[in-house]
DNA sequence: ATTATCTATAGATCTATAGATAATGC
DNA sequence: ATTATCTATAGATCTATAGATAATGC
């Protein structure tokens, strides 16, 4: 599975044969289909998963802090961070959802019940904030799409930006540092008054 | 040729096959060959078209208008225009660059000439606004990736957007409209000092 | 006795080409 | 005579399974 899911995640489901998986992972092709029957509940298991952690991540943490700033920066970091430990999970889920729509169906209704809490936080927390006049109005998947384009992004698009610029992966860590910065900064100043 | 144009954007390289661009474009698989040589080649010829004109776009438009913020929000609706011209093509630089990085590599030398002239007008703009106050240090590698971040997953994610929402299809469009400016907003405000 | 692992292979594609036939241009 | 189109097929995968053999657990 650990090989399955580094293949999978690199290549994306079309790109990556049982054959690979059994060779890279040291046993033969058969084995892979002994313990997952097909190829595509093997993927599926790991796809779940990435999806689930993915789509949780954002909802699930930075609800302490004294200002909303605060907690609005908590929240950006935390998506930001998640991203660092998994960078390959959005190019997976683009590569395959894209094609697919209609697998994330059954997806949906199991996350719901987490998520759907967490954004209603994050909803009163940002009505009360514009009704204080402290920032501009926006709506709250306005504000969400914009924090998850900007950090999303940059991991999708890291691999090519890289190799535009001929980025050492030192450099590319310092670049990727210096954008988590930078997209706090982008979200919080844009929400001004 | 446009058959094999949709069906790449629609699923990519790997999950097009010769086959099915010869039955949907009414002839024998034997054809496409005829006329192309290799599903690769094909590829190529349409990929590179797109590659430049996602890339030329940006950097093309947007020269005229008496302040900086007037320039840049013509630059930043060209590129979200060329996106609804094109929605696919970054689903597809994605898809086949990610895995293919090396690819890039040929196509960047002929873009540089372009791009670098308008890359440079837009840098010396934007400095001589920083040196006038007027907007925050930035520099323009984040303040490019920042349009390109929020144009482009736009439309990357649209398809998942939409699934996720249940929206129309005069839905999306509306959702879309309201996104262009928000970007155009979110970008402004956060240049703001 | 059950579970794990292997070899071998059926069956389904898919790309690319060979070679025959039809259509077109001079 | 050249170009376009077709049928047929070679050769290369790739998924999935059947059936034999080895390893493990009771």
């Amino acid at each position: 599975m650990e090989t399955a899911e580094r293949l999978f995640l690199d290549k994306g489901f079309a790109l990556t044969t049982t054959t690979e998986i059994a060779k890279e992972a040291g046993c033969n092709q058969a084995l892979v289909h002994y313990y997952f029957r097909t190829k595509e509940k093997l993927f599926q298991r790991i796809f779940e998963t990435k999806l689930t952690l993915f789509a949780s991540t954002f909802f699930s943490i930075g609800q302490q802090g004294d200002t909303f700033e605060e907690r609005l920066t908590q929240k950006i970091e935390a998506h930001f961070d998640m991203l660092v430990q998994n960078p390959k999970i959005p190019f997976l889920i683009i590569n395959e959802l894209t094609p697919h729509p209609e697998r994330l169906t059954e997806i949906i209704k199991n996350m719901n019940e987490i998520s759907m809490n967490m954004l209603n936080s994050l909803e009163s927390d940002l009505k009360a904030e514009i009704k204080k006049g402290t920032i501009r109005p926006i709506t709250v998947f306005d504000l969400i799409l914009n924090i998850i384009s900007l950090n999303v992004f940059l991991f999708i698009s890291r691999p090519i930006v890289s190799s535009v610029l001929n980025l050492t992966e030192v450099e590319t860590k310092a670049m990727m540092a210096g954008r988590k910065k930078e997209i706090v900064q982008t979200v919080i100043r844009s929400l001004k008054n």
